[in-house]
DNA sequence: TTATAATTTTAGGCGAGTCTAAAAAAATTA
DNA sequence: TAATTTTTTTAGACTCGCCTAAAATTATAA
C-alpha cells in the first residue's frame, strides 16, 4: 500500500501537527533528518496519493486518510514497544529503534492479534496512548511539571522528551510512570523544581520539569 | 549493514544450495520471482561483498560470511514463525509471509530475547531447525513418506511443500508435526499410500507422500 | 518601502533495484 | 561436428528516494 519512507513521512507530519495547524517543509526534514527538498518531493507523491493537503509555500497537513494512516503506523510502533517491554523485559529507552522498524510490518491481523496478546493496551512505554484499530486515540490532558502551582499532586504519566539520556535519568531518579509527585517549589532563581516522591525530596531541574508530563 | 534485498538473495540462495552444489541464476531468479537479469546485478554486489562466489557463467555459492549471514536470516524468520503460532496462535499456513518481513528487523539483541521468551525452541511449526545465535543448525536426517518399506513407523518431523494448500490439507487429516504413523503398504499402480494412525486407517496419494518428512 | 535573510521549490544528478531487448556463451541435438 | 536451443550476461532505461546547487518566494529588518 505505502512504502516504508511514505509511511515514515506520515507519522513525522502527523507528530508535527500535534503542535501546529500547518507543518512546515523545513521541520518535516529536521524531524526525518533530511534535506528540505527531498521533503517536497515525498509531499508532492502523498498529496497526489490524497493522503495530506499541499499548496506549495504553504506547508502540508493531513488529510482524513492520512491522518488514519498516520495513526496506524503509531498504533503498531506503540504496541510493539509495549511488546518489546512487557514480554522482552527491554528498558523504556532502549525500544525506539527497534520500535521504528517493526511499526512497517504490513499484516493488520497480526497487531490485532498482539493487541489481544498483550491485553489490550491503553499505553505505551513511554505514556503515551495507543490508538485503537479504529484510530481512535485518547487525549489525555497532560501537564508538564514545570506548569504547576506549588502543592500540588499528580503521577507521572508521559514524558516530553524520549531520548536515552533523559529516559536513563529518571529511571535512574524512579521518576517513571505511574509514580505520584508533589511538586512542593519552584525556586524563582533557576526554576528549579523541589518535589516529594515516596516521602522523599527530590529536586530536578527546570528542563527535567519540562519533559515530565503529569494527570492531577 | 545489508540491505532487505541483499538478505531476500543470500536466503534464496541458501534455500537452493541444500540440494546443488552451484547455483544458476535462473533457479535464483524463479526463487525470487524476478528476472535473470536482475541476479546477475546483484549476484555481482554480493560478489564485490565477499558473500557469495561468483564467476560468470558459473553460478554461485555462498562463502562462509554469506553463509552465517543467511543462517542468521533463517534464524530470524524460523523464531518469528514460531511466536506467531506459539503465542499469537496463528495456523501453520499464515505465518509464511509475515516471518517474511519480521525476519528484516535487524536488531540481534531483539531475536536472542525472543529466542528466551519463547524457550530456545528447536523447530519452526513446520519441524524446520532453528539456527542457534552462532548459526549451528542441526541437520536432521528426514525422510519422505513415500521413501520408507512398509510396516516401518515414524514420527511426522517435516514438511517438503510449505504452500497453504498443502499445509491446510495437512491439518484437516491432522498429519500434523509430531504425529507417529505407520506406513502400511504402499500400492503400485498409482504409488498410494496406506497409513495408520491413532489407530485408523488413512491413504495418501504419492505426490503428499512425497511431502510429508518422517524420522524414524 | 526597500533591502536582506530565511524558507521553499526547481533543476539536475546519483545509487539501488528492477525491467526489456539484444548479444554472448554454454548446452543440447541432429 | 555443426546447428539449434537454452542460459546467462550486457546494454540501456525506468522508478524511488535521496542529494547539491541555484532560483523563486516569503518573511523580516532597516
Ligand atoms: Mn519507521
Ligand atoms: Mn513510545
Ligand atoms: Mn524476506
Ligand atoms: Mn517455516
Amino acid at each position: 500500500m505505502n512504502t516504508l519512507a511514505e509511511e515514515n513521512y506520515l507519522k513525522a507530519i502527523y507528530k508535527l501537527s500535534l503542535t501546529a495547524r500547518n507543518v512546515s517543509t523545513n521541520q518535516i526534514a529536521a524531524e526525518l533528518a533530511t534535506k528540505a527538498s527531498s521533503v517536497t518531493d515525498m509531499v508532492r507523491k502523498l498529496a497526489d496519493k490524497a493522503l495530506v493537503n499541499y499548496a506549495r509555500y504553504q506547508g502540508v497537513s493531513l488529510t482524513k486518510a492520512g491522518e488514519k494512516v498516520a495513526l496506524n503506523i503509531v498504533r503498531r510502533h506503540r504496541l510493539w514497544e509495549h511488546f518489546l517491554v512487557e514480554k522482552l523485559h527491554f528498558k523504556w529507552h532502549e525500544v525506539h529503534d527497534m520500535a521504528e522498524e517493526m511499526e512497517h510490518i504490513s499484516s493488520t491481523e497480526l497487531i490485532n492479534r498482539l493487541d489481544a496478546f498483550m491485553g489490550h493496551p491503553t499505553r505505551d512505554p513511554h505514556g503515551d496512548p495507543i490508538p485503537d484499530c479504529d484510530g481512535n486515540i485518547k487525549a489525555t490532558a497532560l501537564k508538564p511539571i514545570s506548569a504547576v502551582k506549588p502543592n500540588t499532586s499528580g503521577v507521572i504519566s508521559g514524558v516530553g522528551d524520549h531520548t536515552t539520556p533523559f529516559l536513563q535519568y529518571l529511571e535512574q531518579q524512579k521518576l517513571t510512570i505511574g509514580k505520584r509527585v508533589t511538586i512542593k517549589e519552584i525556586i524563582g532563581y533557576d526554576n528549579t523544581v523541589i518535589l516529594e516522591m515516596d516521602n522523599k525530596q527530590l529536586q530536578i531541574s527546570r528542563d527535567v520539569a519540562n519533559n515530565i508530563l503529569i494527570a492531577i
